[in-house]
DNA sequence: CTGAAAGCGCTTACAG
DNA sequence: CTGAAAGCGCTTACAG
């Protein structure tokens, strides 16, 4: 098993290797009849340039990386079904890493795998995509980078994001239609900073709904089913509970249906309960939960896409200004929420 | 920026490039004082040595690859959990790969990818790992790899499992142990070696217990919850139900759970239901499921640490053996599966 | 125990 | 439109 190499191809089409590497790098001024030939040699040989070789000798590896601290399983799934399928169009290869968000070697450790791999660019999920200190890493290393709802550090390099405060605008906007008017609201994790755009997102609806604050209905949460859990208890077993509980992620939401249940509480009649996310086990639980669907693969294939075409590359931001991608979201609406009045008017409430 | 190469370090500590070299790769024949003026050159630099051109110039790319096709989120994310961190201690990258498993060109895409980065090992996950197309062309390019759990496919190449027989022969156990005759099973998807395995652990219980098997309770499945909804529908609206039915999988048996609940049964005291997998959601719903935890983390370890350590590699297998690692799994007991006695204790049935 | 030379398979910069 | 030469940053094979 010998491996091929371009001088077997250049032999075989009777050229010499420059020109092989013009026809494999789309490069101009090769002659159509030329092109074929070197073409068909490549693919009677099976030929296959080698990406050491390549990124030694060029200014390119090929390779990209994703460096995420403890997502969702869905959500890293959907990362990388978005950046995989556009990487390999572009005959690129995508590197993935899961490193502990706060270890203080974070960004030594990016840095590291940056410099030793010549990474051609990098994605970014959060919180991540939030560290100032990995940023600058990778900025003093002339890595390419997109950040994924970059929301804690703002005006920092290319990003791909969708509409968090908007989209927690109008989920809190279904429940007040739906006529609920004692809203309960568990945060995210701090240090996501699309928790605090959420809630932001939530407050504004109140507001303008003339809907006053209740600033004991609204409960921290850290993303994890028994945050959800922990929040839910707080606020269903207090004097005076909600009718709707609004959380900022699945996982959290499921711990509250749980805890209805648990409370013997009749749902979605005497608890409307609504999420985000849209995980798989959202239309697993009873009642299936209306939630926010983000975008996540097609954020990866923008975020890659822009990787790869250059517009994340710091010297080709138009008019210096780095470019942000947003995309939209959709709400999904399932069983989880209804309205207050049908269910005191199919049983007592008390 | 400029990037430090070894020639800079070599400078430094007054020695060979040679000699850098032996210290990084941990040749031996290295003074300890020239090691010590070596390792200090290089921190003082911030020295990485480039994997490209280490890869080109030798034998080994750093670079190893997990193939994958539609894996459940939470498998992904385990599997990378465990390779991953292998791969950092080791100085490795992990490079993942989402592929169709029923396009024709699967085996030349995995083949163009060995050849174009020169990987040093490749992790197959169901139902790749049984793709005997993907594994010649492994061989043919002499890369080593390592097959999750393959049943189909068997003695060919390193691999790594649980025993997939035994945990659905212990589940079945466990279902007649708390008294059930009447057991419905939910079959995984035919290209899943794992489908069968279970299957027969599962009619070796019942053989052993000496209950006869019914036919019409065995039903196919594929692993998705609509799946497991339409097999439960047509399990539970039959004239003869069962008092317990086996999904191999937690997704089908959250849609089992789904069914229970629109049919109006009361969980688990009408129908006990068990899973496979222990998914996050496993937990999330009512009642929550007793079910099989796989070692999919430590799998991922173990497949990693063979593809690094060389265990993998083909010429080096003891008396021509490839390896095979089997892990432990854990039957998770909650709150699905209750005794039927219980139950008609509890109610009047019919 | 240490080093000088050659070469891995490409791309770059330059020449024609 | 095409090619000869040099070099990317390492490891291999060999010499001492």
């Amino acid at each position: 098993l010998t491996t091929v190499t371009i001088d077997d191809v250049a032999e075989l089409a009777d050229v010499s290797i420059k020109t092989v590497s013009r026809v494999l790098n789309n490069e101009p001024n090769v002659r159509a009849a030329t092109r074929e030939k070197v073409l068909a040699a490549v693919k009677q040989l099976e030929y296959r340039p080698s990406q050491s070789a390549r990124s030694l000798a060029g200014s390119r590896s090929f390779l990209l990386c994703h460096f995420y601290d403890n997502p969702s399983p869905a959500y890293l799934l959907d990362v990388e079904l978005g950046a995989s399928s556009i990487c390999r169009e572009a005959g690129y290869h995508l590197i993935v890493e899961r490193l502990d968000g706060s270890d203080p070697t974070l960004a030594a450790s990016i840095g590291a795998t940056v410099t030793a791999l010549r990474l051609d660019g990098v994605i970014l999920t959060p919180p991540i995509s939030d560290n100032t200190a990995v940023l600058d890493i990778l900025e003093r290393n002339d890595t390419p980078y997109v950040r994924f709802a970059p929301y804690m550090v703002r005006n920092r390099g290319a990003s791909v994001a969708m509409d968090d405060r908007r989209a927690a605008y109008e989920m809190t906007g279904l429940l007040i239609g739906l006529g609920h008017r004692r809203i309960g609201f568990i945060k995210g994790h701090p240090d996501h900073g699309a928790s605090d755009v959420r809630l932001q997102g939530h407050l504004e609806a109140l507001r303008d709904q003339g809907i006053s604050v209740r600033e004991d209905w609204i409960k921290q949460g850290y993303f994890s089913f028994d945050s959800g859990v922990a929040a839910a208890e707080s606020l269903l077993t207090a004097a005076e509970r909600p009718s709707a509980i609004f959380a900022t992620n699945d996982d959290m939401a499921m711990g509250v249906v749980t805890v209805g249940h648990r409370l013997g509480l009749d749902l979605p009649d005497q608890l409307s309960i609504v999420g985000f996310d849209d995980t798989p086990g959202a239309s697993y639980v009873w009642p299936r939960l209306t939630t926010v669907r983000q975008p996540v693969t097609q954020m990866a294939a923008a975020a890659t896409q822009m990787l790869i075409s250059g517009e994340a590359t710091r010297s080709k931001w138009p008019a210096g200004k780095a470019p942000a991608r947003l995309l939209d979201f959709e709400i999904v609406v399932r069983d989880s929420a209804r309205s207050p009045d049908a269910a005191s008017a199919g049983r007592r409430r008390d």
